[in-house]
DNA sequence: TTGACAATAGACCGACCGGTCTATAGAATT
DNA sequence: AATTCTATAGACCGGTCGGTCTATTGTCAA
């Protein structure tokens, strides 16, 4: 395990696990947690059932749980990456959020913010799942005000513009 | 039918039927469409599983339409109710929506808003689900539009701030 | 009283759920 | 070549899903 001979060094991407996890993104964009069987993520994963327990012991939550942790991981990069580059950041935050509404119109609607379907479905029991939420909406929001803040926007009115900008967009979704 | 001895003359309520809906509400706010069980529905409405069919051939997916609309009719009255007696509509409108945030603190952030859920989880294929839920969210912004018209807002603008009001709130839900 | 019909009650069913388990294939180490 | 460990593959299982079907009860009209 130590040594890898084609891979990169430290991290095996292992294409099945990332097909699982891009299939439960999609499950979730459509359907929700509780909308996708097993059966269905497989196949579209196209998985036999063992291979899921080997990555995920945790089984379908614990897919869920990386799943938006990944989700997460990648929204925040995408910010940052706004920050380093754009002369403008207001005006790359709005092509950004544009570019993700028409993702949304293209899939005739179809497909919203996989976050927010798990966020409403989960009970105060799935902790696990609450918790990856909440640290990931914490992330996103505080990554985006970081992004206000160097637009020029004073630091408290940024973080509340963040929260009103995330809530805002996932209002939209839901009404779509 | 038509003559009735004990209760109002056109409408008989029917309370098992009331009580189904409200375990379906309830049920949404809760955990989402997929995520309850009939048995679990039927169990907290205090009702056999023949009853459910009885009221509702449709099964399950037509009880939720009728409970949507259900819930569209009670916000769409609560509005209209704050136009006709409020002096001040807007801040009549802001105590309102305190209060339903109160209630969603009180329940522990378990309960939030049934519509929105199963916005999310719904596919294009739940073609009858989809249809209530357009109509309601439609009604409620053109509701909610009046009583900012009310207000002395010009028309163009209120639409779109009621559009905004709702996509904030049900925003903030999803992070709550 | 009797007949008709709405409402209640729950046994019952096939399908599918998420999950476990055993068997095989493949790569790396010795 | 033998061994070891990871990854793939799918048969299999008990439980629960949503839904149907057959009584039974209650309530009017005749």
């Amino acid at each position: 395990m130590s040594t890898n001979s084609t891979n990169t060094p430290t991290a095996d991407p292992t294409p099945t696990r990332d097909r699982l996890i891009a299939a439960m993104r999609d499950a979730l964009q459509r359907k929700g947690f509780h909308g996708v069987g097993l059966s269905e993520l497989l196949a579209n994963a196209n998985a036999p059932k063992g291979v899921l327990y080997h990555h995920f012991p945790g089984g379908k939550t614990e897919l869920a749980v990386v799943t938006i942790n990944t989700i997460v991981v990648q929204l925040t990069a995408g910010l940052q990456h706004i920050n380093k580059k754009a002369t403008n950041p207001l005006q790359a935050l709005a092509v950004w959020m544009g570019a993700a509404q028409k993702s949304l119109s293209d899939s005739g609607y179809e497909k919203g913010c996989p976050l927010a379907t798990i966020a409403l479905e989960s009970t105060p029991d799935d902790t696990a799942i609450r918790e990856a939420l909440a640290a990931g909406f914490v992330a996103i929001r505080s990554q985006l005000a970081v992004t206000l803040e160097q637009a020029g926007i004073e630091a408290g009115k940024s973080r509340q513009l963040a929260a009103l900008i995330v809530s805002a967009y996932e209002g939209a979704l839901v009404q779509a």
